[in-house]
DNA sequence: CCTTTGTGGTTTGTATACAATAGAAGTTTC
DNA sequence: GAAACTTCTATTGTATACAAACCACAAAGG
């Protein structure tokens, strides 16, 4: 890959992850040049592709603007991500290799270590369940579920409220995830499926939970 | 919208679809600039959403080629269709206006005066059935859905696949899309969605067929 | 004969300059 | 005082020039 344009893309992604740039706010191509130091051209062309990842979003005069999703946006892309990746979920069982089954195992084993600990590493975490989720599209095998799921997984918001979440939903994650590996081991792909829409879903609600408690206490900030 | 960008944009998303460039083809940038009248840059610009909506994809070393799908790639690519649009058709059946209810009633009017002929009209045909689709789409109100749908429906392949469909394969279209309305109009989400998953499929079944033909007269000119 | 290494030409990546367009603000007119 | 028009500024779109990377082919060495 390019070197410019694919580090601009990684900046300006992080920034909207970290949410540096807040969602709603009008981002400049020049602005963003400076920041990332490469020129317009390299920017232009990240812009193209987090537009396409829906990370921005451009006005109807082509002025761009970092994406603002409500609860309602994330509902209906965890929805889709559910079914998507019980789709991948269904295929991988089906295909999966040794070598994968035991880098899953490896994946969930450090995504354990990360939160059985007095403060759990969410960070970590976050970085376990991305890859442990990373493999099973990967052993899906199927390019366009592969560029559609990329669409999708990942949201600013999500992000930033993971701090939030509490012990016992970071373990119901990993356990979820064992009962994901004892289906692949089976080979069973309508119980891989059904694990994985339902562990989505509730990812869901743990979301939604964790976001109340962020919103509560972003007005308990503003009010001093 | 930009004026070049989006000129080369939909003039090489043609040249791929008539099958002018051939899959697997190498393109080079300043080439395709040329061909529509403009300098490399909205060339660039335009080659980047393509490769989004996965009409091109770039070797390891950068170099851009016309998409070549295997007939496992696109029952795959079916397939996620059938569940993203069947999803859609569920949103729809409860969303849906007496004004969208009314446009899908014309654009399957319109399809069905296109087929009822001596000679069907399949441009005309493959029209109808676009907006048809994309307005059950709209009536789903998902903007992330959209997005997706938008990366998988239309392959290069059945575009120049679907002369071949007989007059029996597209008058079910009609019908299923008959079927639809009124499932639509019964504001039957579960009816609506397996009315369209099973559409889609037996559309792929209907491209395989014609495809097999087309196959046949290939290797028939071939041995001219 | 096979492998390796260098070189020429082709293709893509980046920077910069300039053109076009949309928004904002200030002025004029009723 | 409000609405419309004009001008100015900020932002994006396009062209071009140059730099870097890559591929293919040929030549040399083992």
């Amino acid at each position: 890959m390019s070197r410019a344009s694919d580090r601009a893309y990684e900046q300006i992604r992080n920034m909207i992850l970290s949410g540096l740039l807040e969602p709603g706010a009008q981002i400049g191509e020049e602005h963003l040049a400076e920041i990332c130091g490469v020129s317009r051209t390299p920017v232009r062309d990240a812009l193209r592709r987090l537009e396409a990842d829906l990370f921005i979003k451009k006005s109807e005069s082509q002025r761009t603007f970092v994406a603002d999703w409500s609860l309602e946006d994330l509902e209906d892309a965890f929805t889709l991500r559910g079914m998507l990746e019980g789709h991948a979920a269904s295929r991988a069982a089906r295909r999966i290799s040794a070598k994968q089954l035991n880098d899953l195992r490896a994946e969930n084993e450090g995504l354990r270590l990360a939160i059985d600990r007095t403060q759990p590493d969410v960070t970590a975490f976050l970085e376990h369940n991305r890859r442990f989720h990373a493999i099973i599209v990967e052993a899906a095998a199927s390019e366009k579920l592969e560029s559609l799921l990329s669409r999708i997984v990942e949201q600013p918001v999500v992000w930033r409220t993971a701090q939030h979440y509490d012990h016992e939903n970071l373990m119901r994650s990993w356990r979820e995830h064992e009962e994901l590996l004892t289906a692949f081991a089976r080979r069973d792909d309508v119980w891989a499926a059904s694990v994985m829409t339902g562990h989505i879903r509730r990812a869901f609600h743990s979301y939604a939970d964790a976001h109340r408690g962020d919103l509560v206490t972003a007005i308990a900030e503003a009010a001093e």
